[in-house]
DNA sequence: AAACACATATCGTGATACGATATATTTATG
DNA sequence: CATAAATATATCGTATCACGATATGTGTTT
Protein backbone atom coordinates (compact mmCIF):
# COMPACT_ATOMS: atom_id res chain seq x y z
CA UNK A 1 0.00 0.00 0.00
CA UNK A 2 2.55 2.80 0.60
CA UNK A 3 5.16 0.86 -2.08
CA UNK A 4 3.21 0.45 -5.36
CA UNK A 5 5.96 -0.47 -7.61
CA UNK A 6 8.99 2.13 -7.20
CA UNK A 7 6.20 5.19 -5.73
CA UNK A 8 6.94 7.86 -8.55
CA UNK A 9 4.64 10.24 -6.11
CA UNK A 10 6.69 10.28 -3.39
CA UNK A 11 9.94 10.25 -5.61
CA UNK A 12 8.42 13.48 -7.30
CA UNK A 13 8.06 15.14 -4.03
CA UNK A 14 11.36 14.42 -2.90
CA UNK A 15 13.21 15.59 -5.64
CA UNK A 16 11.08 18.66 -5.23
CA UNK A 17 12.50 19.06 -1.75
CA UNK A 18 16.06 18.15 -2.78
CA UNK A 19 15.99 20.85 -5.01
CA UNK A 20 14.65 23.08 -3.04
CA UNK A 21 17.00 22.48 -0.09
CA UNK A 22 20.25 22.61 -3.08
CA UNK A 23 18.94 26.13 -4.21
CA UNK A 24 18.65 27.02 -0.12
CA UNK A 25 21.81 25.91 -0.15
CA UNK A 26 23.38 28.03 -2.54
CA UNK A 27 22.08 31.24 -1.36
CA UNK A 28 23.16 30.08 2.15
CA UNK A 29 26.52 29.35 1.04
CA UNK A 30 26.97 33.01 -0.83
CA UNK A 31 25.62 34.71 2.40
CA UNK A 32 28.17 32.94 4.33
CA UNK A 33 30.62 33.27 1.90
CA UNK A 34 30.38 37.17 1.57
CA UNK A 35 30.22 37.46 5.22
CA UNK A 36 33.25 35.83 6.23
CA UNK A 37 34.82 37.92 3.06
CA UNK A 38 33.72 41.22 4.84
CA UNK A 39 35.49 39.99 8.31
CA UNK A 40 32.27 38.94 9.65
CA UNK A 41 31.32 35.54 11.22
CA UNK A 42 28.05 34.59 9.25
CA UNK A 43 26.28 34.67 12.96
CA UNK A 44 27.17 37.90 13.58
CA UNK A 45 26.33 39.27 10.16
CA UNK A 46 22.76 37.63 10.95
CA UNK A 47 22.91 39.26 14.64
CA UNK A 48 23.27 42.47 12.74
CA UNK A 49 21.07 41.92 10.11
CA UNK A 50 18.47 41.38 13.15
CA UNK A 51 19.34 44.40 15.30
CA UNK A 52 19.05 46.53 11.78
CA UNK A 53 15.47 44.89 10.57
CA UNK A 54 13.69 45.42 14.05
CA UNK A 55 10.21 47.39 14.17
CA UNK A 56 11.41 51.10 14.33
CA UNK A 57 12.33 52.13 17.96
CA UNK A 58 11.55 48.54 19.40
CA UNK A 59 14.88 47.90 21.59
CA UNK A 60 16.85 44.88 20.63
CA UNK A 61 17.43 42.70 23.85
CA UNK A 62 19.42 39.33 23.91
CA UNK A 63 15.90 37.48 24.51
CA UNK A 64 14.99 39.17 21.12
CA UNK A 65 17.73 38.55 19.21
CA UNK A 66 17.70 35.01 20.15
CA UNK A 67 14.41 34.24 19.54
CA UNK A 68 14.81 35.95 15.78
CA UNK A 69 18.14 33.59 15.32
CA UNK A 70 16.22 30.90 16.39
CA UNK A 71 19.07 30.08 19.39
CA UNK A 72 19.06 29.75 22.56
CA UNK A 73 20.06 32.51 25.15
CA UNK A 74 23.24 31.74 26.21
CA UNK A 75 24.33 30.68 22.73
CA UNK A 76 23.04 34.46 21.51
CA UNK A 77 24.80 36.02 24.75
CA UNK A 78 28.51 34.22 23.46
CA UNK A 79 27.49 35.25 19.47
CA UNK A 80 26.93 38.95 21.36
CA UNK A 81 30.28 38.92 23.28
CA UNK A 82 32.14 37.81 20.58
CA UNK A 83 30.58 40.78 18.28
CA UNK A 84 30.61 43.27 21.23
CA UNK A 85 34.52 41.98 21.49
CA UNK A 86 34.53 43.15 17.83
CA UNK A 87 33.39 46.86 18.07
CA UNK A 88 30.11 45.39 16.00
CA UNK A 89 27.49 46.55 18.79
CA UNK A 90 27.25 48.01 22.06
CA UNK A 91 25.45 46.33 25.12
CA UNK A 92 24.19 48.96 27.59
CA UNK A 93 21.50 48.07 30.23
CA UNK A 94 18.29 49.39 29.97
CA UNK A 95 17.67 52.14 32.69
CA UNK A 96 14.03 51.31 32.88
CA UNK A 97 14.61 47.30 33.78
CA UNK A 98 18.48 46.40 34.03
CA UNK A 99 18.16 43.19 33.96
CA UNK A 100 18.04 43.70 30.12
CA UNK A 101 20.43 44.34 27.94
CA UNK A 102 19.66 46.41 24.49
CA UNK A 103 22.06 46.29 21.71
CA UNK A 104 23.30 48.34 19.15
CA UNK A 105 25.19 48.73 16.26
CA UNK A 106 28.06 50.62 16.12
CA UNK A 107 29.19 52.80 12.93
CA UNK A 108 31.22 49.92 11.92
CA UNK A 109 28.66 47.84 12.27
CA UNK A 110 26.30 49.53 10.35
CA UNK A 111 28.52 50.09 7.46
CA UNK A 112 29.69 46.52 6.94
CA UNK A 113 26.22 45.36 7.06
CA UNK A 114 24.91 48.03 4.36
CA UNK A 115 27.36 46.70 2.09
CA UNK A 116 26.19 43.46 2.75
CA UNK A 117 22.99 44.73 2.21
CA UNK A 118 23.41 45.75 -0.83
CA UNK A 119 25.59 42.88 -1.88
CA UNK A 120 22.59 40.58 -1.01
CA UNK A 121 20.10 42.64 -2.68
CA UNK A 122 21.77 41.92 -5.97
CA UNK A 123 22.35 38.40 -5.54
CA UNK A 124 18.84 37.96 -4.75
CA UNK A 125 17.53 39.66 -7.59
CA UNK A 126 19.31 36.40 -10.10
CA UNK A 127 18.52 33.89 -6.88
CA UNK A 128 14.88 34.90 -5.43
CA UNK A 129 13.15 33.07 -9.15
CA UNK A 130 14.92 29.88 -8.58
CA UNK A 131 14.14 29.55 -4.96
CA UNK A 132 10.09 30.84 -5.57
CA UNK A 133 9.88 28.21 -8.33
CA UNK A 134 11.61 25.52 -6.13
CA UNK A 135 8.83 26.36 -3.48
CA UNK A 136 6.07 26.22 -5.88
CA UNK A 137 6.82 22.69 -6.83
CA UNK A 138 7.36 21.64 -3.20
CA UNK A 139 4.08 23.42 -2.47
CA UNK A 140 1.85 21.83 -5.52
CA UNK A 141 3.52 18.29 -5.04
CA UNK A 142 2.78 19.22 -1.36
CA UNK A 143 -0.77 19.27 -1.91
CA UNK A 144 -0.96 15.78 -4.09
CA UNK A 145 0.89 14.57 -1.56
CA UNK A 146 -1.09 15.30 1.43
CA UNK A 147 -4.17 14.52 -0.92
CA UNK A 148 -2.72 10.96 -1.74
CA UNK A 149 -1.35 9.77 1.55
CA UNK A 150 -4.49 11.23 3.78
CA UNK A 151 -1.74 11.44 6.62
CA UNK B 1 25.64 60.98 0.35
CA UNK B 2 25.54 57.88 1.75
CA UNK B 3 23.42 59.39 5.47
CA UNK B 4 20.77 61.62 4.06
CA UNK B 5 18.54 61.76 7.25
CA UNK B 6 18.16 58.29 8.74
CA UNK B 7 18.39 56.62 5.38
CA UNK B 8 14.94 54.85 5.34
CA UNK B 9 15.37 53.16 1.54
CA UNK B 10 17.85 50.79 3.21
CA UNK B 11 16.21 50.57 6.49
CA UNK B 12 13.45 48.42 4.33
CA UNK B 13 16.08 46.58 2.85
CA UNK B 14 17.62 45.58 5.92
CA UNK B 15 13.89 44.93 7.05
CA UNK B 16 12.62 42.84 3.88
CA UNK B 17 16.45 40.78 4.65
CA UNK B 18 15.80 40.45 8.13
CA UNK B 19 12.46 39.47 8.01
CA UNK B 20 13.45 36.97 4.70
CA UNK B 21 16.25 35.32 6.89
CA UNK B 22 13.57 35.05 10.46
CA UNK B 23 11.21 32.91 7.89
CA UNK B 24 13.94 30.44 6.99
CA UNK B 25 14.99 29.81 10.37
CA UNK B 26 12.06 29.18 11.09
CA UNK B 27 11.38 26.43 8.52
CA UNK B 28 14.88 25.58 9.22
CA UNK B 29 14.25 24.71 12.92
CA UNK B 30 11.03 23.01 11.79
CA UNK B 31 12.94 20.89 9.96
CA UNK B 32 15.91 20.43 12.41
CA UNK B 33 13.10 19.97 15.27
CA UNK B 34 11.38 16.72 13.41
CA UNK B 35 14.60 15.17 11.78
CA UNK B 36 16.14 15.27 15.55
CA UNK B 37 12.68 13.33 16.33
CA UNK B 38 12.60 10.91 14.26
CA UNK B 39 15.94 9.96 15.51
CA UNK B 40 18.47 11.47 12.85
CA UNK B 41 20.70 14.33 13.07
CA UNK B 42 19.69 17.28 10.90
CA UNK B 43 22.23 16.61 8.04
CA UNK B 44 22.05 13.11 8.10
CA UNK B 45 18.42 13.98 6.65
CA UNK B 46 19.73 16.31 4.09
CA UNK B 47 22.38 13.84 3.51
CA UNK B 48 19.41 11.01 3.07
CA UNK B 49 16.94 13.78 0.85
CA UNK B 50 20.42 14.21 -1.43
CA UNK B 51 20.13 10.57 -2.30
CA UNK B 52 16.46 10.11 -2.92
CA UNK B 53 16.83 13.46 -5.10
CA UNK B 54 18.80 12.43 -6.94
CA UNK B 55 18.19 11.87 -11.03
CA UNK B 56 16.71 8.42 -11.52
CA UNK B 57 19.81 6.05 -12.16
CA UNK B 58 22.55 9.14 -11.40
CA UNK B 59 24.82 7.18 -8.55
CA UNK B 60 24.90 9.50 -5.94
CA UNK B 61 28.96 9.69 -4.60
CA UNK B 62 30.79 11.35 -2.11
CA UNK B 63 31.41 13.83 -4.30
CA UNK B 64 28.24 14.27 -5.31
CA UNK B 65 26.75 14.95 -2.03
CA UNK B 66 29.41 16.88 -0.47
CA UNK B 67 28.53 19.40 -3.83
CA UNK B 68 24.28 18.85 -3.37
CA UNK B 69 25.10 19.80 0.46
CA UNK B 70 27.34 22.30 0.44
CA UNK B 71 30.12 20.93 2.39
CA UNK B 72 33.92 19.51 1.56
CA UNK B 73 35.13 16.55 0.83
CA UNK B 74 36.06 14.98 3.99
CA UNK B 75 33.21 16.63 5.70
CA UNK B 76 30.98 14.83 3.50
CA UNK B 77 33.29 10.95 4.54
CA UNK B 78 32.56 11.99 8.07
CA UNK B 79 28.70 12.71 7.79
CA UNK B 80 28.71 9.12 5.52
CA UNK B 81 30.72 7.45 7.97
CA UNK B 82 28.20 8.03 10.82
CA UNK B 83 24.58 7.33 8.50
CA UNK B 84 26.47 4.13 7.49
CA UNK B 85 27.27 3.12 11.00
CA UNK B 86 23.79 3.77 11.96
CA UNK B 87 22.07 1.57 9.22
CA UNK B 88 20.81 4.33 7.06
CA UNK B 89 22.43 4.36 4.14
CA UNK B 90 24.93 1.82 1.89
CA UNK B 91 28.71 2.30 0.74
CA UNK B 92 29.98 0.18 -2.04
CA UNK B 93 32.66 1.05 -4.25
CA UNK B 94 31.88 1.53 -7.61
CA UNK B 95 32.50 -1.83 -9.73
CA UNK B 96 33.45 0.57 -12.41
CA UNK B 97 35.33 3.22 -10.89
CA UNK B 98 36.83 1.70 -7.60
CA UNK B 99 38.23 4.92 -6.10
CA UNK B 100 33.82 6.31 -6.22
CA UNK B 101 31.67 5.08 -3.26
CA UNK B 102 28.09 4.91 -4.16
CA UNK B 103 26.00 5.50 -1.64
CA UNK B 104 22.26 4.08 -1.56
CA UNK B 105 19.79 4.32 1.37
CA UNK B 106 18.71 1.63 3.39
CA UNK B 107 15.06 0.65 3.70
CA UNK B 108 15.57 2.41 7.63
CA UNK B 109 16.72 5.64 5.78
CA UNK B 110 13.94 5.47 3.46
CA UNK B 111 11.36 5.29 5.91
CA UNK B 112 12.23 7.30 8.02
CA UNK B 113 13.04 10.17 5.15
CA UNK B 114 9.61 9.12 3.94
CA UNK B 115 7.99 10.13 6.89
CA UNK B 116 10.18 13.92 7.08
CA UNK B 117 9.33 14.44 3.46
CA UNK B 118 5.32 13.64 4.09
CA UNK B 119 6.17 15.88 7.36
CA UNK B 120 7.67 18.66 5.22
CA UNK B 121 5.28 19.00 2.85
CA UNK B 122 2.21 19.14 5.50
CA UNK B 123 4.25 22.35 6.98
CA UNK B 124 5.45 24.18 3.32
CA UNK B 125 2.00 24.09 2.68
CA UNK B 126 1.54 26.63 5.35
CA UNK B 127 5.16 28.08 5.30
CA UNK B 128 5.67 28.50 1.32
CA UNK B 129 3.16 31.70 1.17
CA UNK B 130 5.19 33.66 3.62
CA UNK B 131 8.85 32.78 2.30
CA UNK B 132 7.49 33.47 -0.88
CA UNK B 133 5.98 36.59 -0.11
CA UNK B 134 9.44 37.52 2.07
CA UNK B 135 11.34 36.78 -1.29
CA UNK B 136 9.44 38.72 -3.45
CA UNK B 137 9.40 41.93 -0.55
CA UNK B 138 13.46 41.91 -0.56
CA UNK B 139 13.45 41.35 -4.35
CA UNK B 140 11.02 44.63 -5.11
CA UNK B 141 13.28 46.43 -2.71
CA UNK B 142 16.40 44.87 -4.50
CA UNK B 143 15.31 46.62 -7.35
CA UNK B 144 14.88 49.79 -5.70
CA UNK B 145 17.79 49.47 -3.65
CA UNK B 146 20.28 48.44 -6.13
CA UNK B 147 18.94 51.31 -8.93
CA UNK B 148 19.28 54.40 -5.86
CA UNK B 149 22.83 53.16 -4.52
CA UNK B 150 24.29 52.59 -8.21
CA UNK B 151 26.35 49.97 -6.87
C1' DA C 1 56.24 2.24 -16.10
C1' DA C 2 56.33 6.77 -14.22
C1' DA C 3 54.06 10.87 -13.39
C1' DC C 4 49.98 12.98 -12.75
C1' DA C 5 45.12 13.50 -11.65
C1' DC C 6 41.18 12.14 -9.11
C1' DA C 7 38.10 10.21 -5.28
C1' DT C 8 37.88 8.95 -0.85
C1' DA C 9 39.74 8.49 3.80
C1' DT C 10 42.22 9.82 8.25
C1' DC C 11 43.65 12.82 11.83
C1' DG C 12 44.17 16.80 14.67
C1' DT C 13 42.07 21.34 15.65
C1' DG C 14 38.85 25.05 16.46
C1' DA C 15 34.54 27.18 16.59
C1' DT C 16 30.06 27.33 18.37
C1' DA C 17 25.62 25.85 20.20
C1' DC C 18 24.01 23.64 24.07
C1' DG C 19 22.53 22.04 29.06
C1' DA C 20 23.08 23.04 33.62
C1' DT C 21 23.73 26.38 36.69
C1' DA C 22 24.51 31.06 38.75
C1' DT C 23 23.58 35.99 39.43
C1' DA C 24 20.98 40.19 39.19
C1' DT C 25 16.68 42.56 38.88
C1' DT C 26 11.71 42.93 38.85
C1' DT C 27 7.10 41.48 40.14
C1' DA C 28 3.83 39.04 43.02
C1' DT C 29 2.10 37.42 47.50
C1' DG C 30 0.99 37.09 52.31
C1' DC D 1 7.56 45.44 53.18
C1' DA D 2 9.88 41.14 53.28
C1' DT D 3 10.26 37.09 51.03
C1' DA D 4 9.23 34.08 47.23
C1' DA D 5 8.65 33.44 42.42
C1' DA D 6 9.52 34.96 37.86
C1' DT D 7 12.36 37.03 34.40
C1' DA D 8 16.73 38.30 31.88
C1' DT D 9 21.29 37.75 31.31
C1' DA D 10 25.70 35.51 32.27
C1' DT D 11 29.16 31.62 33.14
C1' DC D 12 31.14 27.18 32.55
C1' DG D 13 32.03 22.60 30.94
C1' DT D 14 30.98 19.56 27.11
C1' DA D 15 30.02 17.61 22.56
C1' DT D 16 29.47 17.94 17.80
C1' DC D 17 30.76 18.92 13.46
C1' DA D 18 33.10 21.15 9.63
C1' DC D 19 37.51 22.13 8.30
C1' DG D 20 42.72 22.08 6.65
C1' DA D 21 46.39 19.21 5.94
C1' DT D 22 47.68 15.03 4.64
C1' DA D 23 47.53 10.07 3.22
C1' DT D 24 45.99 6.18 0.47
C1' DG D 25 44.12 3.88 -3.32
C1' DT D 26 42.62 3.93 -8.19
C1' DG D 27 42.51 5.63 -12.87
C1' DT D 28 44.61 8.17 -16.82
C1' DT D 29 48.26 10.03 -19.62
C1' DT D 30 52.57 10.03 -21.84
Amino acid sequence: MTHPHREPNSNLLLKTLAEFRYELRRFMHFSESIALDAGLQPQQHQLLLQIAGARDGAPVTIAYAAERLGLKHNSTVELVDRSEREGLLTRTADPSDKRRAILEMSNKGRSLLDRLASDHADELKDRAPRLIEALEHVRSHAAIDAGAEAR
